[in-house]
DNA sequence: TTGTACGCGTTATCAA
DNA sequence: TTGATAACGCGTACAA
């Protein structure tokens, strides 16, 4: 039997009444009262229920953190970010792993709207799941933040990168050290981030007039096993001279392809990625990629969902673009080859 | 408002005995009846409140998992095998992470108390929080299970690897390379598992009759940065022809070292690390080291602390070690040098 | 087969 | 400055 505010009260000879008001630090209370209380909690190490608390309050000081995979090396910067901020205000978070599956997406979004958080952060996938998440979200009235991954509807507030602008600037760096056959492998085409990240490429490509061949795309699925495979397509068949991964676990995979193969980076092939994930150090030649802030990014939609939470949903709706920032390293050199 | 479980027995015609008996699945219901509850609530999208739930079970179909920090590489892993084991059975996971600071822990453990957790998963780190969650875990009851780093105190279950025998196997591998001159990089040593690992590196030695040097233990703080002040030591200092880094991320900081130093890895330097992360792939040469199944401990963890919770804490005690496993891959070789 | 009424631990309202 | 009591949404003992 856990002990509880009647036991305080009962050692205290007051009413609970006056006990809570001691927890929740009101004023009215005589400083006698008070000091013999706070001892008394002291003593016994009491603590409030919280589950209690929330069945009257209609808050938990708790919110839902919604990820594809923690072993995802992008995640946990993320994740610490929103925890961080969310911490800060005795926030407690719920992880799910969902895989990008539907099923647990839709699981998850269900324990979720049971457990009564007060809050969510999502980093959505599947675009079923999602209107399934948008009647679950817009029937209970849970303020949501969107992380790195937009849904169509933009009824949501949100936290991106400038995915095009990142893509633009990475091929741009390419193009600039004179390379003009430069492959590029894709994120899964339902996650919208590669396609914007792909669109910056196009783009880069077209203001330089150089000709898009859609050989050169090729789809990956952002591990570095699809980079992997994609890159020995790429290297075998079309002799690329540089490539742009749309993240760094699949530059990781062409690192391996080339090495398999013998081609050298970056002497016969420059290489750009894209997250600059903290353990891409590890590779040689250091890898030259984007860099998309994770953890600043977990920090800013940590932020907003607070306020949101704390100011109600009718604020104004808006999403917010971090800008992305060229990281060169040693894997891209000028191309004395063509 | 919320639409709750009145709302459901108003729209059916029936109490809320009923339509509680058919949420929970109870027999003693008409079929039609029930039918027609369940139809209801399958339209207005109903979903018992959770918390209020739990005031009256006692339980919050909820866990709390305290790591350290999910940056680093080794934790996700146990955090998915946690996960996945506890949502088959429908518990949700609050994280947190403590950085091994104290007051980070004893938040934590805080939080963890309020919100009525039907159990813990926790990876210790400082002595001195160790004692508060001791207290505060046999005030309130709660099942726990540690997880890789073991307490003092043997009241609790717990899952570990066999980290003396992991250091005498890594340690037993150089030796029998014929290096005799082995550095050892350690963890902060309030941490067990690094006591234990450097326990098994001076078993193999004193066992294979070589002289233990002091000098050759360095200590380190399981960090990148920690493994290359310590590696730049052992190399110029030392000339040590093998380094037994105590887990890969200061293994990574050896590869720095050695590279920056001009020391060619395997062949003027053998190194094995402890974890074997997923990305040490990317290392060139491929890393030698310990693997310790860390998404299987987070597995094994989860079911003990299930079946914890069903049968109440008063089963049979007891702690799991696991069997580490020898990965030999690259970085290490026979010593040819003295 | 179904319903009434109480209790879980807290906060909030109103009265003293 | 303090206290009595209703309410939160649900499960369950007991009654019908």
């Amino acid at each position: 039997m856990n002990i509880t505010i009647k036991d305080i009260a009962k050692r205290a000879n007051v009413s609970i009444t006056t006990v809570s008001r001691v927890i929740n630090n009101q004023d009215g209370i005589g400083s006698d009262t008070r000091r013999k209380i706070l001892e008394i909690i002291e003593e016994v190490g009491y603590r409030p229920n919280s589950i209690a608390r929330s069945m009257v309050t209609k808050q938990t000081k708790t919110i839902g953190l919604i990820i594809p995979d923690v072993r995802n090396p992008f995640f946990p910067e993320l994740v610490r970010g929103v925890e961080d901020i969310v911490n800060q205000s005795n926030y407690s978070v719920f992880l799910y792993n969902t895989d990008g599956n539907e099923s647990k997406e839709l699981e998850s979004l269900r324990l979720i709207k049971e457990k009564k958080v007060d809050g969510i952060v999502y980093m959505c996938t599947y675009g079923k799941a999602n209107r399934k998440f948008q009647d679950v979200v817009s029937q209970s009235d849970i303020p949501v933040v969107l992380l790195d991954r937009g849904l169509d509807n933009k009824m949501f507030h949100g936290v991106y990168v400038n995915n095009e602008k990142a893509g633009y600037i990475a091929t741009k760096h390419l193009i600039d050290l004179h390379h003009n056959k430069i492959g590029c492998i894709t994120g899964p085409d339902h996650i919208m981030n590669s396609k914007e990240r792909l669109n910056g490429y196009l783009k880069a490509l077209t203001e330089s007039e150089i000709k898009v061949d859609k050989n050169l795309i090729v789809p990956g699925d952002y591990q570095m096993e699809g980079g992997y495979i994609a890159a020995k397509e790429l290297l075998v068949q079309e002799k690329v001279t540089a490539i742009f991964a749309l993240n760094d676990l699949m530059a990781f995979g062409v690192y391996q392809a080339a090495t398999e193969l013998g081609v050298r980076i970056p002497d016969d092939l420059s290489v750009v990625g894209f997250d600059n994930l903290k353990y891409n150090k590890l590779l040689n030649p250091k890898l030259t990629t984007i860099d998309q802030l994770a953890y600043q990014m977990g920090e800013v939609a940590a932020k907003m969902l607070l306020r949101q939470i704390n100011k109600g949903r009718d604020i104004v709706q808006h999403s917010i673009y971090l800008e992305p920032e060229l990281i060169v390293r040693n894997s891209t050199k000028e191309n004395t080859i063509c």
